[in-house]
RNA sequence: GGAGGGGUUCCCGAGUGGUCAAAGGGAGCAGACUGUAAAUCUGACGGCUCAGCCUACGGAGGUUCGAACCCUCCCCCCUCCA
């Protein structure tokens, strides 16, 4: 029996750390103290999306731990724009819709964190920054910064090339004035990010360690890319979100499953719940035995997401289209992935409804397949099919026009595909 | 405010009066090979009522038989100077 992992063990063995202030007291505080932390989110988009993933489970690894998590919307500070890491200025947005994004944020963060009784604490930086006085806040604050040091910053450097205008500069003193804040009201200690907040979190360490005279702390993650060197939670559909209305769980369980061979392990430890010592076991797996890592990871990061019921439809839709392997009882014990093939629910796959007397009189194969949006236009369809990669149950589509009609309906439905791994059936009513 | 440089298809980036839906690369799509991986190779890659037509080269006008390319005005970005 091995002692019990501090809240710094577990994210370090998992693999959640990539700088630390003050490694030695931070490791010291997390094993003897209840710690209150902080990661900030950009209500930029109405959901989440992957790439915000890793701090989020690192607050539910520190929640786990019997630390206290400040989950905080930047409701403010979405309304400058953080220039760190990006090469320009995005788009500014309107308060009403950042408003919204903020609480549907709000709404999704709960999904992993538990709110109750203040074990985390949800926050909205709008609350407090929309009051600012501009001179108050220059002679208290601004004071405290040198714009020497900031123009240093690397996260400064890349904007320094294509040009960085005031309001995006001013950024680093709100997110300094957050963190001094939340030490003030909420003792928080501990801020925590991606690696290119880095800038910002030690900012905001100096600001309150001068306005409060206390001593704070700050923790980055690695910037994660697929090894393919791909931003996290891109793909050919675009971003991969939180949100089951904007990525199906079917679509989400999908994401994962595809992970490259050499991100498996990376991506079980951050991403999955799982003991790390059965994450280690997986380093066995190779070749396509891998496969069966990518399914529990798979699995399991639908879970969190989405939910068990969720997890196990996208996971039977999968085994029915790609036939996976079921994972042995000794392969992963902890997970709650189905053992067993022989009981699933394909209800994951993605499904539209159409009407029978859309078909009476056939409908060519191309417009089905836009229709359906496999395609984005009618083009694309006709290139898909001229190409070969169109299917209509399981029988590749000859000509584009070729008309899809009642003849091709089965058991009430029509099952599409698009290349090899998209599939869609059709439910004719 | 002054001087100069620039805005091209999803991105980067060539083109500088017709043969330009616009080179090249990347991304993404399909095919082959495979393990729903990677790498590699092949093909397509603005839209549509698809051997034709329509829309596109920051915006609005103009010159011309014809403009992404020339002229005018406007907008935006960058650099240097103030």
């Amino acid at each position: 029996m091995m002692g019990v992992k501090s809240a710094y063990d577990v994210l370090y063995e998992r693999g959640f750390i990539e700088q630390v202030t003050d490694e030695e007291s931070i490791k010291d505080l997390l094993e003897k103290e209840t710690v209150t932390c902080y990661i900030g989110f950009d209500p930029t988009a109405a959901s989440l999306h992957i790439g915000s993933l890793v701090p989020i489970m690192s607050l539910v690894h520190m929640q786990r731990c019997g630390h206290k998590p400040i989950a905080l919307v930047g409701g403010g500070t979405a309304l400058i724009g953080d220039p760190s890491g990006k090469t320009e200025m995005r788009r500014i947005m309107t308060r009403d819709e950042i408003n919204l994004n903020a609480s549907a944020i709000k709404q999704q963060l709960s999904q992993y964190l538990d709110f109750e009784d203040g074990k985390a604490i949800l926050l909205n930086n709008a609350d407090w920054l929309s009051d600012l006085n501009y001179l108050e806040f220059l002679r208290d604050i601004g004071c405290c910064f040198s714009v020497n040091r900031m123009l240093a910053a690397e996260s400064c450097k890349m904007r320094l090339e294509k040009g960085l205008n005031f309001i995006e500069f001013n950024y680093m003193l709100l997110q300094s004035y957050d963190f001094y804040y939340l030490c003030r009201h909420y003792g928080c200690i501990l801020q925590m990010g991606g690696n290119d907040q880095w800038g910002n979190i030690v900012a905001g360490i100096d600001l309150t360690r001068r306005l409060e005279e206390k001593k704070t702390y700050g923790m980055t993650f690695p910037l994660l890319t697929t090894a393919q060197g791909h931003k996290m939670g891109k793909t050919e559909k675009g971003t991969v979100w939180l949100d089951a209305g904007l990525t199906s769980p079917y679509d989400y369980f999908q994401y994962w499953i595809n992970t490259e061979d050499p991100d498996v392990l990376k991506f079980l430890a951050l991403f999955t719940l799982l003991p790390m010592e059965e994450v280690k076991e997986a380093e066995k797996l190779k070749d396509s035995g891998l496969n069966m890592a990518k399914t529990v990871l798979a699995f399991e990061a639908t879970v969190i997401t989405h939910g068990q019921e969720a997890a196990v439809a996208a996971w039977g839709a999968a085994v029915n289209t790609f036939g996976l392997k079921p994972v042995p009882f000794d392969l992963f014990p902890s997970s709650s992935i189905p053992r067993s093939n022989t009981v699933i629910d394909i209800s994951g796959i993605p499904t539209v409804e159409r009407n029978r007397e859309e078909f009476a009189a056939g409908l060519p194969a191309f417009e089905l397949f836009h229709s359906v949006d496999l395609c984005a236009t009618r083009s694309e369809a006709r290139r898909l099919i001229q190409q070969g990669g169109a299917y209509v149950n399981d029988r590749q589509v000859g000509a584009f026009d070729e008309k899809i009609g009642l003849a091709d309906i089965e058991n009430g439905e029509i099952r599409l595909r698009k290349g090899k791994k998209q599939h869609i059936t059709v439910h004719v009513s």
